[in-house]
DNA sequence: CCCAATTAAATTGCGCGCAATTAAATAATC
DNA sequence: GATTATTTAATTGCGCGCAATTTAATTGGG
């Protein structure tokens, strides 16, 4: 009983449940999880900009240099893995970074596959106008650490979910 | 004492009392609240794509419909300010979404400025298609819809802070 | 009525994100 | 040891997001 294959389902025995009422009914924006995710996201990184801009990076490039500061020296699978980035994001990011000077770019010898990343004296230095960043934001919307940090621990808590999700519901296509 | 010109200060009097221990530390992207928003957000995007793309549909597109399903019939200036995306992103969007047949551009005979964005026929069609999307979304998350609304709700008063950043403050625990 | 100010969309340019493909190096298998 | 499979980056192409600018229409003040 196979349905359409163009039309994947969610494969629900309680869907049911839902379609009585969901017919000819509204589904409001505010009401989804996904889009006020997607908003916070972006006003947040807005609230970003003016603070790097005096860095000269762009949010990514940001997120980049704080687990570089952190590693001093790592690779871009590393990176990727760490930011949840591919090579697609990642390859002209590194290369805007290090025609800044803030990093070097280089294979491994051991393994000319991987790219070795190092943050350079330059990007170190870096490190110090960056540091009152988390405060200010903090400051900026008025919020206390415990606040944010609850907040977090529950979005960590879904991150975790959507990430390691069971193969069981894998294919989608697969009733 | 005065810092870098450069580099813009948080001006806060409390800025102070975190000095101290945050010199030569590390601020790990894992326990920034902003990372954590970033990625949900992607991730989440990530879930919706199998889904969206049996309708033919980027999530960008997917919200502006949601929308567009609701009203039948608004402007591009009204879509912005519910999406909270500007005419840069929604021009070229709205205009593939004609090309598609699901919606009609015309401008506002009343106000020239004015463009009226009309759902059509199709476009309404495609509700039907995109009605079980949300409970299929919770079921691969494996959540209840109360932790759904519970952990929105939550981000939902942090973008208000966040859009209407005033000086009275707003605790994101007091829902 | 005229002119400046405001408003709404469109345009331009840049930097992501990410799917999909390619290329090269390494590992695994026989 | 040759062949195949896997791993790692780089590349390509597309669709956002958004700052900044431009164009056109409307409004408001004199």
């Amino acid at each position: 009983m196979q349905p359409d294959p163009h039309t994947p389902s969610c494969n629900s025995r309680d869907a049911h449940a839902y379609h009585e009422e969901a017919h000819a009914e509204t589904v409001l924006l505010e009401q989804q999880l996904c889009f006020t995710v997607y908003a916070v996201s972006r006003e947040i990184t807005k609230l970003y900009q003016p603070l790097l801009k005096a860095l000269n990076l762009t949010y990514t490039q940001y997120i980049t240099m704080l687990v570089l500061w952190e590693l001093r020296e790592t690779t871009m699978k590393a990176l990727g893995e760490r930011l949840l980035l591919d090579s697609g994001t990642l390859t002209p990011l590194l290369k805007k970074l290090e025609t800044q000077g803030l990093v070097t770019r280089r294979r491994d010898r051991r393994d000319e596959r991987s790219l070795q990343v190092v943050v350079t004296e330059a990007g170190l230095a870096l490190q110090e106008k960056a540091r009152h960043i988390p405060e200010c934001l903090l400051q900026m919307v008025g919020g206390t650490p415990e606040a944010a940090d609850d907040l977090r621990l529950r979005l960590s808590a879904a991150l975790d979910i959507l990430r390691n999700r069971e193969p069981i519901i894998n294919n989608v296509n697969d009733v």
